[in-house]
DNA sequence: CATGTATGTTGACGGTGGCAACATACATTT
DNA sequence: AAATGTATGTTGCCACCGTCAACATACATG
């Protein structure tokens, strides 16, 4: 019998913190982010209602948690190929935004959340700083892509506001309702990568 | 004496419809949607704590009626020049996506709210209408503007998708505070127009 | 086996949204 | 001007929630 299933039944849960994510993020998908209340997990979950507070202080902590975990896995997916030699700069900066994309298109109630002001205040400090060395590691791409020949005579700042622009306004057309019926049956992976496909000619 | 200063002595307050909504807004403004409390709305007014109800059914009415008020004025913001005749198409989608990002900037709360799904689930349902009306007038504008010669044998959707991200997401770095330390000291009107002079060329 | 720590339970408190019953002011009609 | 209906505000109540403190149980470590 493992440690899991025989915890099942017994006084502790065992799993407690793993379920409240899992169930909190099924919340936030179809009845969404001011829906989740400590008590109704603790009672979907079958454990008294103050037994989530062992894992996550308080409610905004475990919401902050869960956007903690989507930027660390969105910037997991942005940087993926970004090491890789194989590709030009202007190539890891197209698998960034690719990256990104997919990652939004893929993680909806994560986006969601990262997207929240609500939440994300209530982030840890470092979350900042790591979103900052993104940012930065972007920045430089772009120069070293310029570098290499692409749009090289335009403000690098100025590129870096555009290709932050259309990237983060892709992932939330991709992932956000509301334009579903905006762009019928949604975006598909094929128009995104046409969308992108001009801006990184 | 006017109606107004006549009746704030009385039992009626006479204004206090107007008065939720701007209390409401400067608690959102620095203490987040979260923050916004129908009682403690009441008591800052010095109202009893059931008197907000007269004017707005529940708090989700109340947020997604300055959500509602926020949308319609970016749409006017947004098509305030769309009739001008004296305007190519082309100039017309341009004062468009600067209308819209203007818009955004000048009013980052009711921004914060029509991006906010948890209050725009709340909101009048022809408001989806008029969202959808205004993006068929958006398709459409570019689709004449590519007959008068710009981008001509792009794909309209493609197009269509390139510039709803590129005004979405200039529109998000130009009013969420998160942004503020990825651009350090945010995005002049000036380096907007930049980032979106390169698509209308 | 003993003991400390992690996890879960129970009960309490104040704040909140929302409802119902009542009170007052205002507008409209007669 | 008086009466009456409607809009607006008040009071009291309920259930739910987040959070805390005190207690109980299981587990890990010596």
């Amino acid at each position: 019998m493992s440690q899991a299933a025989k915890s099942q039944t017994a006084y502790h849960h065992g799993d407690l913190s793993r379920v409240l994510v899992e169930r909190a993020v099924a919340t936030i998908e179809d009845k969404g982010v001011e829906a989740v209340s400590l008590r109704a997990l603790a009672r979907e979950i079958g454990v008294s209602h103050a037994a989530p507070m062992r894992h996550f202080p308080t409610r905004s902590a475990l919401l902050a948690a869960i956007a903690q975990h989507g930027v660390e896995s969105l910037l997991a997916s942005a940087t993926r190929d970004v090491d890789d030699p194989a590709l030009t700069y202007l190539e890891k900066l197209r698998a960034m935004a690719k990256g990104y994309i997919a990652w939004a298109k893929e993680n909806p109630v994560h986006h969601l959340l990262i997207r929240n002001q609500d939440v994300m205040r209530h982030a840890n400090d470092d979350l900042v700083g790591r979103i900052n060395r993104y940012a930065r590691l972007h920045e430089d791409t772009i120069a070293r892509a310029q570098a290499e020949g692409w749009r090289r005579d335009e403000d690098t700042r100025t590129v870096f506001a555009r290709l932050t622009a259309i990237t983060a306004g892709l992932a939330m057309i991709a992932s956000d309702p509301i334009y579903k019926t905006v762009f019928q049956g949604g975006l598909s992976a094929t128009e995104i990568d046409a969308a992108l496909a001009d801006f990184f000619k």
